[in-house]
DNA sequence: TCTGGGGTCCTAGGACCC
DNA sequence: TCTGGGGTCCTAGGACCC
């Protein structure tokens, strides 16, 4: 299952006069559209168009345009995904907008009525309009999902129940719609004559294997049937988080960018807190603006161990401005910077270190009460003195929606 | 002025061990 | 004619996904 459009179906979920007109959405900071209607996609509006680009047709009122809202488009999918698990327990949340649904032991012999009562219901329910392709294998079946986009939009649904219904989808996909082959490996195939999906079924194991490692491997087995990507019907934990922006602006003193890097740094150590660990790594990375090659470039990312695993707001971003200290360089346009922790263990194996002098047990409970806070008043109400004001908050979003479902202050008002 | 953000998995090669 | 063999761990880089 997959939704359609998902972010603007989303938008449009509250807006119905922007049905049937161009629409898009874009990505962190305005930089670039990320989601499209198909009215938008027929005007030649390509993924990852920069916004810039777009100014005279928004100012024409030719394109509708949004900023990403997480926050909404979270809570929708939580929505449908809950929606789906009625019609099926064994379900696996692929995204915030897909799902695999094993429906091997499903109790019909009609799998296009099942399929269909999803889709209706989902509608019915949530209001998101959803495809859905079924088939022998994850592979297959997102292949048959895309196959229903393209040739049966109206029903929104393929399965692919025989021998024959399989090999017609096989014909008209070409080798890069296949989920797992990127423009990288479709460039070699068709170098190598294959072209569309079943020519690749018919590539030789060990050439597979030698030019496109396991990976492609599996892909071969996925598209001839034999299914080789294992089900996860729970999310499994996070091994890194990473949080990294744009600045929105470009920077030139550190101080500014310290207080961007700690506020990612804290977004980190609160994600580590929510799944109960701890990293025992800390890295930064800041750059200037690769699209300005006329400027000086200057890119650098560095990585440190702690001296004890923690989860701790303050020391991580403590570690984050020590990493900032040794990379920054005076006299660049910095555009962009990160935090990734990594190395992550469980809250419950922790290993203290010999010299750790720390009171980690007041920490934590510190921590626990900001989280508290923060939850209850909104996000980011306690701050560390380092992360600035709230209100200095440089994040670009001028087409932000309201969170229509989740904020009660924002619920829509009928006259 | 202006071009996203957050992940995973795999491989080759080097360092190191007995 | 010929230098031992068999491992593990780590890292950087590539490829891919939404």
């Amino acid at each position: 299952m997959d939704c359609n459009n998902f972010y603007v179906s989303c938008e449009r979920l509250f807006n119905p006069k922007l049905k049937n007109r161009p629409v898009i959405v874009l990505s962190n900071n305005d930089g670039c559209a990320i989601a499209r209607s198909e009215e938008a996609k027929v005007l030649g509006i390509e993924m990852g168009t920069p916004a810039f680009t777009l100014q005279e047709m928004i100012n024409r009122d030719q394109l509708v345009v949004f900023s990403s809202n997480y926050t909404l488009y979270g809570d929708m999918s939580d929505r449908v995904m809950k929606t789906l698990s009625t019609f099926c327990s064994r379900m696996e949340i692929f995204s915030i907008d897909e799902a695999y649904l094993d429906l091997h032991d499903m109790p019909y012999h009609d799998l296009l009525q099942l399929g269909m009562r999803m889709r209706t219901t989902v509608m019915r329910d949530t209001g998101i309009p959803v495809s859905i392709g079924i088939a022998p294998t994850k592979t297959l079946a997102k292949m048959a999902n895309r196959y229903a986009k393209k040739k049966f939009r109206n029903p929104g649904i393929y399965w692919a129940a025989n021998e024959q219904l399989i090999q017609e989808m096989l014909t008209y996909t070409p080798v890069e719609g296949i989920c797992g082959i990127g423009p990288s490996h479709a460039l070699l195939l068709k170098k190598n004559g294959f072209r569309t999906a079943l020519d690749f079924t018919t590539a030789n194991e060990d050439w597979v294997r030698l030019n496109m490692s396991v990976v492609g491997l599996r892909l071969l087995n996925e598209i001839k049937g034999i299914s080789a990507m294992p089900w996860e019907f729970e999310p499994p934990a996070k091994k890194n988080i990473t949080h990294s922006r744009s600045f929105g602006y470009l920077l030139t003193n550190k101080s500014d960018i310290a207080e961007a890097l700690s506020n990612y740094a804290a977004n980190c150590a609160m994600k580590l807190r929510q799944q109960q660990t701890h990293c025992k790594e800390v890295a930064v990375f800041i750059q200037t603006n690769p699209h300005r090659l006329e400027r000086p470039q200057y890119m650098r990312s560095i990585t440190i161990e702690l001296e004890s695993a923690s989860s701790n707001t303050s020391e991580i971003i403590r570690y984050v401005m020590k990493g900032l200290e040794l990379i920054f360089k005076e006299g660049f346009h910095y555009m962009k910077g990160g935090v990734t922790v990594s190395d992550l263990v469980s809250e419950q194996v922790l290993q203290q270190a010999i010299f750790d002098q720390s009171d980690r047990e007041r920490n934590k409970q510190l921590m626990h009460v900001m989280d508290e806070v923060n939850l209850l008043m909104g996000k980011e109400t306690v701050r560390m003195a380092v992360q600035g004001s709230k209100k200095k908050c440089r994040r670009r979003a001028s087409h932000l929606s309201r969170n229509y479902t989740t904020d009660i202050q924002h619920i829509l008002k009928v006259n």
